[in-house]
DNA sequence: TTAAATGCAAACGATTTGCAGGCGT
DNA sequence: ACGCCTGCAAATCGTTTGCATTTAA
C-alpha cells in the first residue's frame, strides 16, 4: 500500500504538486508518500526520518526545501503547536482545529461551524479583515485522563 | 513613573515572583519593569534592548534565563504567533485571544465569553479535558486595510 | 539540453550552558 | 555564609546556504 489511489476522486500529494508547478523528483514522492502515510502533523525531523528509511541517501536539507516549496505552493500546511518545530499536514481538508494533548503529545482535529461563524463575528466587531486563523486547545485526551 | 503601584490592587510582576518565591534581583525587576511598560507582546530581543537602556551590563543570557524561570512559575505566559520567537504577557489579565496583522504585525487583544464557551463545548464533545487554548486570527487590521 | 534539485558541509541565528565571580536573603 | 544570579564566551540546536554534481522535463 504504497501509493494508496487515494480516497475516491482526492489527489495525492504529488500529483498536486505537479498541478502546482513544482517538479515531481524521486526524494519529493517519498516526502509526499510519508506525509500523507503519517496522517499529518510529523515534524521535520520525523519526516526526515521516515523518509530515510525509504531512501538512504536523502539528506536534511532536502527535506527542509522541501517542505517550504510545499508550503509556499500550497501544497501543505504549517503548524506550531505551542512549541518551535513547524508540523505539516495537508490542507485538502476542510478547515479544522486541533485538541494538542500536553501528556502524551496526541494531536486530534475537530471541526466546528459555530466557531467558525463566531471567528467570523469576532474579526467583525473589531474591524479586522480576517485571513485564517488557528485554535488549539491544550489539555489532556481521554486516553491520558484515564491513566491518570 | 518608575514603578507604577500599579491598578488599584494589582500587584507588580515583580511581587508576583517573590510571592511565587523568584528571587528578586535587580536586572529581574529591570526585566518586569520592561514587561510591565510595554502592555505585553515583547519578544526576547526587544525586551533585551529595553532592559539594556535601563542597566548596560546586563547580558542576553540573563534575560533568557529570567524569562524562561519566570514563564515556569507562571509569572508570564509564552505566546507564539504564528512565526517563530516567543513573545510574552503576564497572564495576570483575564483569558483573551489575539489578532494578528499580518501586513504591520500589531497583536490586537479580544475576549468574547460566547467563544469561551463554545471551547468547552468542543472539549467535552471530544472526551478531551481542557487545561489552556489558544486561538489567533491572522488577517488586517483596521489601519492596514485603509492603507490598502 | 538546461534549469532545477540534491548531498554535503560550512554558515547562520537563536537559545543554552559552564564557569568564575557577584549578590540577595 | 550560603546558594542562587550574573556576564561572558563557547557550545548547541534547528535551519539555511554555497557549491559541485545529478536529474526531471
Amino acid at each position: 500500500m504504497k501509493k494508496k489511489k487515494a480516497d475516491a476522486g482526492k489527489e495525492t500529494l504529488i500529483e498536486i504538486c505537479q498541478k502546482k508547478g513544482v517538479r515531481a523528483t524521486s526524494k519529493r514522492k517519498i516526502i509526499c508518500e510519508v506525509l500523507e502515510k503519517s496522517g499529518g502533523h510529523l515534524n521535520v525531523e520525523e519526516v526526515y526520518h521516515l523518509a530515510k528509511k525509504e531512501d538512504k541517501s536523502i539528506g536534511v536539507a532536502t527535506v527542509y526545501r522541501t517542505l517550504k516549496i510545499m508550503k509556499d505552493a500550497g501544497v501543505i500546511e504549517a503548524q506550531t503547536f505551542g512549541q518551535d518545530h513547524s508540523h505539516f499536514e495537508s490542507p485538502t481538508k476542510n478547515h479544522h482545529d486541533h485538541l494538542v494533548c500536553t501528556s502524551c503529545g496526541k494531536i486530534e482535529e475537530f471541526v466546528s461551524d459555530k466557531l467558525e461563524e463566531m471567528k467570523e463575528k469576532v474579526s467583525k466587531q473589531n474591524r479586522f479583515k480576517m485571513l485564517s486563523h488557528k485554535l488549539e486547545i491544550y489539555g489532556l485526551c481521554a486516553d491520558c485522563q484515564k491513566k491518570g
